[in-house]
DNA sequence: CGAATAATATGATCGTGCTCATATTACTGG
DNA sequence: CCAGTAATATGAGCACGATCATATTATTCG
């Protein structure tokens, strides 16, 4: 097996395909490791030949979907403010993550953490694609590039969001809105009081 | 035992001093319950009569030195301005809970996280109390009643600077005073401009 | 084709947090 | 002092994420 067969790589997808499923029927905690491979119909071992860890699957799932969120939104453009502009880009992440509601706190509590350096490549790409886009979003509105303590308070208040939305009980996650709205006008307002 | 020999209960106090001691020389992580239950002259099983996970035995350790943090607090008084009661307040906190800082993190995913309605009761006291004494402060500096959303944004900068603390690599933590600093200020200045 | 080699798959096994059936201990009333 | 009882202690055992030595399979080269 000098060059991977790439079909056999197919064997990834079956992964992920098999383990959204009993993520959906069975939640994260109540799905193990063993279910996931039995049911991709491959050996225990081999699903971490594919993934690092558990935790890793849910992430490569949600990163999917942030991708097409961040393709969505670009493509949406032209917003007056930067906080419009931050909150349209959020609200088409949820809208694409909505599936994966319940998956998220999960990853909130090891991969995502509020800040803690870098555990894996994947916690990292997912955190530093969303804020080179915040950082661009940032530049574009005028304002001065974004020091690590400003990159720092919005990813907390960022995943505060999430991890309130992951249990959101309202009807429609209207909460969540709001909370979004509101962190984001506090951010965007101390920005503009012109810190460091 | 009808009624508990509540000098036995001493047993929970050297549980907590071997745990701290195991803790500080092997990490979190790198110390197991059995070791926890072996230091501490008990058997394995008999560590969880006492403390339902492990984090709550760090739980517990925090807690302690939160309520001596506030203690020293509400002593000191007087402040000019609401942000600086919460600067003194959680400055006060973190100086009492040095010793636990590498500790924190593993607190901060399980039983802390952002929000996540409470798992467990050792969590809510933590949220709580500490929740309980900034809407006094606020009262007390004349603002309104905060909303649930206002803890709910004050609690998620809050956790982020723990967050930040426990893995702060600056000689003297001088980037989480900063952080602090500018989250508060931040939350402050939104308080004023009257949302609800 | 048939070694030789390298990539991948396998599942037994480990480490660890936690549980639970059972044993032990401490206390009570007679 | 002796059952009877209830609180507590015990450690074998479980569940599950993850590892690793070994087996299998694919690919290359002579």
């Amino acid at each position: 097996m000098r060059i991977t067969a790439q079909q056999k790589s197919a064997t990834r997808q079956r992964i992920l395909d098999a383990a959204i499923e009993l993520f959906r029927t069975h939640g994260f905690e109540g799905t193990t490791t063993r279910d996931i491979a039995l049911s991709a119909e491959i050996a225990t071992g081999t699903l971490f030949n594919y993934f690092e860890t558990k935790e890793a699957i849910v992430a490569e799932l949600a990163e999917e979907k942030l991708a097409s969120a961040r393709a969505a939104f670009t493509e949406a453009t032209k917003h007056a403010g930067l906080d419009e502009a931050l909150f349209a880009l959020v609200a088409a992440e949820l809208r694409q993550l909505k599936a994966l509601r319940k998956l998220m706190l999960p990853l909130l509590e090891t991969t995502l953490s509020p800040l803690t350096t870098s555990r894996s490549p994947v916690n990292d790409s997912l955190r530093t694609e969303h804020l080179e886009i915040v950082a661009g979003l940032a530049r574009q509105h005028g304002y001065a590039e974004l020091s690590p303590l400003a990159l720092q308070m919005y990813w907390t208040l960022y995943t505060g969001v999430l991890a309130f939305w992951a249990g959101d009980k309202s009807p429609k996650q209207e909460d969540t809105l709001a909370l979004l709205d509101q962190s984001l006008a506090m951010f965007v307002a101390w920005l503009r009081s012109g810190v460091r």
